[in-house]
DNA sequence: TATTATT
């Protein structure tokens, strides 16, 4: 049809003009060492300097946040530290998909540093975030990530960041191994604080044995994440309109995904509950705790001292969970035992509360329950 | 032979 292969065309510029943009955006040209390093997220101290290139104390890069995770709520996390200067998820300029990375900015430097601390190796989903100082915003930390195969498969991570770690700082190291039995894949990534590093290393690198090795191994720079869903947008061009809506097998992995999901964050065999499908949840327009922007949870007998923090730990494996709030008194600002979750799906929401009622926090046994309208009386 | 780290 002439009208597809319009469409086509179309589509083809949209992710040409994206692409030279990747290109041709270069940030403020400043360079600094001073970066997190993989391990720890250290401050370093920085001093302030006029020309504006030393370290921010406030701004925050956010890594692995799960796929479905919303600015708004990326906002709400870590607005329960502090109060927010900026805040800016990531998103692919074609499709508009997370990214999985994003940055806060506090007005505090304390709260930046609170942040890192509290916040920091929280799971959320099959996710667990990392939290860190953002790098001065620079063209040559871009496109500083390697993809490496042909490793011994008995290589640790610790190894490949030895063998690597002559070339430059590294910012992260990742071994991919099999999700059944552990072991390597033989496959890697390392990514380097700057480009000019990760140049260097697949020079030096890319060929080579390892101390030890029988097989010499592969250095590249890593595919981009942009190019995989520009990708992602042309096979779905192609593909008929008829296999648009997920089917029972769809839904059938996204079962999967939860109870794998519920097994990693609590090892918790789960109730079987009921699941809502379109049609019952229109119907059913008084159902428990809905509020229109999701499922609202009632969380009672929290200590005095809960804050919004703890909230999050529990409920962020189970699902999305776009708001927490603790209810303080107003003159001591101690929590008034009780609190609430709002989860955008029923199902993980069901889970929550099915895993979390009864469950012991401390010396106290919580009551977590959808939100009724019913006024609560002891 | 492929995860998502620079607005």
């Amino acid at each position: 049809m002439f009208s597809e292969s319009k469409t086509l065309i179309f589509f083809f510029f949209l992710i040409v003009i994206a692409a030279m943009e990747t290109q041709l955006s270069n940030g403020p040209s400043c360079t600094s060492s001073n970066g997190p390093n993989s391990v720890s997220n250290n401050c370093t101290s920085p001093v302030e300097m006029p020309n504006g290139t030393e370290d921010s104390k406030t701004n925050l890069i956010v890594n692995y946040l799960p796929q479905n995770m919303t600015q708004e709520e990326l906002k709400s996390l870590f607005g329960s530290i502090g109060e927010i200067e900026s805040c800016k998820l990531v998103r692919d300029k074609i499709t508009g998909q997370s990214l999985g990375y994003g940055f806060v900015n506090y007005v505090e430097p304390k709260d930046a540093d609170k942040a890192i601390n509290t916040l920091n190796g929280l799971r959320l989903q099959t996710k667990t975030i990392k939290v860190s100082f953002a790098r001065p915003s620079s063209a040559s930390i871009r496109d500083a990530n390697l993809y490496v195969s042909g490793l011994p498969k008995t290589m640790t991570q610790k190894e490949l960041e030895q063998l690597f770690s002559q070339y430059g700082r590294i910012i992260t190291s990742r071994i991919l191994v099999d999700q059944v039995t552990g072991v390597s894949r033989g496959v890697g990534f390392i990514r380097f604080d700057r480009r000019v590093e990760a140049e260097e290393a697949i020079k030096g690198l890319n060929g080579q044995k390892p101390p030890g090795a029988t097989e010499p191994i592969t250095v590249k720079f890593a595919n981009n994440p942009s190019q995989k869903s520009s990708q992602a947008l042309l096979s779905h061009l192609y593909q008929s309109p008829n296999r648009r809506y997920p089917g029972p097998l769809a839904q059938q992995a996204q079962r999967f995904r939860l109870d794998n999901l519920l097994n990693m964050a609590y090892g918790v065999k789960r109730f079987s509950p009921m699941t809502i499908d379109g049609v019952t949840s229109l119907a059913g327009i008084n159902l428990p705790g809905h509020a229109g922007t999701g499922w609202c949870i009632f969380v009672y007998n929290l200590a005095p001292d809960a804050d919004e923090n703890i909230l999050w730990q529990m409920f962020g494996p189970f699902g999305a969970v776009t708001n927490v709030k603790v209810i303080r008194d107003f003159n001591t600002n101690k929590c008034k035992g009780f609190g609430f979750v709002t989860m955008t799906n029923y199902d993980e929401a069901a889970v929550a509360i099915a895993s979390l009622n009864g469950y012991r926090l401390g010396d106290r046994v919580l009551q977590v329950s959808f939100k009724t309208n019913k006024t609560h009386k002891a």
